[in-house]
DNA sequence: GTCCTAAATTTTATCTATAAAATGGAGAAT
DNA sequence: ATTCTCCATTTTATAGATAAAATTTAGGAC
């Protein structure tokens, strides 16, 4: 478990970059990170390479990196494959999910609804749509969602953090009664609207 | 373009996982490959976190690299994300493919129905999964969609090497058809039988 | 003032060296 | 024979240095 340094660099820039403290076509430098972190290089190149495998960077060959754009298609794109992917994703979790695991869903749903200014209810909404399809055990499939997730995050946090406002969510609440229903289907359709309707 | 040295090295060690050269579970050493490569262990550390992150290889820190498991849960899990992913790529596939693509698509079906040897039938095989779907014009989806397409080449080069034999696959043939009609619903159907059967 | 060329600077990609952690093995204690 | 500990070896992670490519800057021609 000892993080390396890349470790601890990508989850800084990660994080600055999907709340937009480093904004799309920004230029990565690799020495100046370097200094920030006070580190060499080297594991800053690391970090930058686990950027652009998460699409948060793209790589030109001897030209560095720069975030990675959001126009409107990519945008579309994200939300289609999560609505091909999560209701597949739900659809096990919803035969697998222990009472445990509803009893985290209902913590994070609560802890969603009580969040007081955007970036917060960002990445609680974040942790709620991974805690309802957490139970699946499909790992590869859910790493590919987390990282659509960080990328309607980052949409979010561009576009929305003016028109946000406090609200108890209903789409939520009714994806966990139908789960605890063992009702798939209703906690899938549920979850596709919600998708389709929230970007 | 310039190909750097992690390129060469990525590209020469996805390869070998792919067909089974290396096997799963195989210890990737750094200095050992670099040797073999006649370089430093550096751009070999960058290949293998980019084997890292199309899921070839796993890393524990401070403890190396090895090839990743390829247990019956992951393959079930691979056809499940392509059943659910590639009817998506294919549906827009089939509203903007020009005739120029339906050549290429026709061509690599040729190719592949040719092959007499299940390693080069499996390359051209992909070849032809990518040529149906490439003309969607979403990069997201389809860089995942290819890493899926890794996957389930390493299943076959691991499990169908004895069984395979040559044919000329209906399947390719009439997803070609309906795509000529612009009959996206057969197409999709046709597929994901196609995958489902397939694996 | 604009455009082009060439030197100066910056930046990336790679190499060599080093420190720290992990692995493997030999010998001692039980 | 088995287990434990300590040392030697291997291997990873990071640092510092260097070469090559790209970008910027400065100066001159028009």
């Amino acid at each position: 478990m000892t993080a390396t340094i890349a470790d601890t660099i990508y989850a800084r820039l990660s994080q600055q970059i999907i709340t937009g403290a480093l904004p799309a076509g920004e230029k990565l430098r690799q020495d100046h990170i370097a200094r920030a972190f006070d580190t060499s290089h080297v594991p800053v190149r690391e970090a930058l390479l686990r950027l652009e495998a998460h699409g948060l960077a793209q790589s030109e060959p001897r030209r560095g990196m720069r975030v990675t754009a959001l126009d409107p298609a990519e945008i579309r794109e994200v939300i289609e494959m999560r609505v091909a992917l999560e209701p597949l994703a739900l659809q096990h979790a919803v035969q697998r999910a222990t009472p445990g695991d509803l009893q985290v869903i209902d913590d994070a749903r609560l802890v969603c609804d009580a969040a007081e200014g955007m970036p917060s209810w960002e990445a609680r909404n974040r942790a709620f749509h991974r805690a309802i399809l957490t139970p699946c055990g499909m790992p590869r499939l859910l790493s590919v969602i987390d990282d659509l997730h960080i990328a309607s995050a980052r949409h979010l946090h561009t576009h929305w953090r003016k028109r946000w406002r406090q609200r108890t969510d209903a789409d939520h609440a009714a994806i966990l009664m139908a789960m605890k229903r063992r009702d798939a289907e209703t906690a899938c359709d549920v979850l596709r609207r919600h998708l389709r309707r929230a970007l």
